[in-house]
DNA sequence: GTCTATACGTCGATAGAC
DNA sequence: GTCTATCGACGTATAGAC
């Protein structure tokens, strides 16, 4: 499941560039990549990044607003089809989609993740609100279990918090070089969380 | 339990320029944090702290290697004092002083955790290796547990990796204004990781 | 589209007065 | 101890040739 962007041309220069981008700021972080260090990764002078792009910091925008805006569909697509599960499986088919979301798509999980302390202004704002959007289709779906009296937290908050961190941090640790592929780990985590939350455990 | 690093003074200059470092690298990171950041922060001008410190990135590796000192030694500490309690006491032990620590001192266990790929040569294994040997001391606990029959876990790895992914995040959500005091988010969440592997559960 | 050249600010760090 | 002054390197970004 590799995510694409519609409307994307993967070997266009744009697209590169991009790529390449999000592997320097995941890498070394926003503030101690330069321009320089991207173009000279994909072989152009800085000058010319410049014709595909309106600044740094629009460039950072891209890649968060991109990435927030798929895994948010995403997200919804994967509810949707399965409208009719319990909330337990639809728990379960979350966390998987978000961790393997975030295992295939890893290096811009990472700079989603660390660089909003990059953003100012609007841009911050902006970001700000995707990602309550994404949360907001986590606790909703925590909510749906509780009243339907299969889900039972001691504290809402907190095993909401626990729930997303566990599964965010996938991003921080999973290398694809190892010994469990996406696949296995996003369904080992699932029951993992399935687990912290199911009644009758 | 505020942590106090063995001859420190807490009102020495050094002292001051050390915090506000922690501050400003938690809050905008280390690269994007200038020298002369720092300094208009301690109201001085930025040639004065060359007067205190070598040079900017011995000042990071000041605040990691203090902060995983402490941390390990503190979590010896606690396990010494529980060397008699089961591996799931110890383990509620250990995950409550881990909350204790990040709770407490957020800002340079921040730092810790989001400015190890701005570390290179030796910086960055002598940092490595007080990273690896306070994992250590939570695979040994869990690897006890299990050999006691105490805890049982699907995959070791991945469990291991969601228990301190979820510890560690406790520092970049927890809010001291907000509704729960460290304490109690650190009695909440031992529940939460007992419970993830806990035999009879 | 990609380049060379360059403007202009800010960076970390040092020299040396007080 | 703290300052002013300054160095040289490097940052983003633009102008304009090809």
């Amino acid at each position: 499941m590799k995510i694409i962007y519609v409307g994307d041309d993967m070997n266009s220069v744009e697209t590169t560039i991009i790529n390449t981008a999000i592997t320097l700021f995941a890498k070394k972080g926003y503030a101690a990549t330069s321009i320089r260090d991207i173009a000279s990764s994909v072989d152009m002078k800085s000058a010319s990044l410049y014709y595909y792009m309106k600044n740094k910091k629009d460039l950072l925008m891209l890649i968060m607003d991109r990435y927030l805006i798929q895994l948010i569909s995403g997200a919804e697509a994967e509810l949707s089809e399965l409208n009719t599960a319990s909330a337990d499986e639809k728990l379960k088919g979350l966390i998987k989609y978000h961790v393997r979301s975030h295992g295939n798509e890893q290096l811009a999980a990472l700079v989603v993740d660390t660089e909003y302390r990059s953003l100012e202004g609007n841009d911050r704002i902006q970001i700000k609100q995707l990602r309550k959007k994404y949360e907001k289709i986590w606790t909703n779906l925590l909510e749906e279990g509780e009243s339907e009296g299969v889900f039972h937290f001691e504290d809402k908050h907190v095993s909401y918090f626990a729930i997303i961190s566990l599964y965010t941090c996938v991003a921080h640790w999973y290398r694809n070089s190892g010994r469990l592929s996406v696949d296995e780990v996003a369904d080992k985590y699932a029951i993992l969380g399935s687990n912290m939350v199911l009644c009758n455990k």
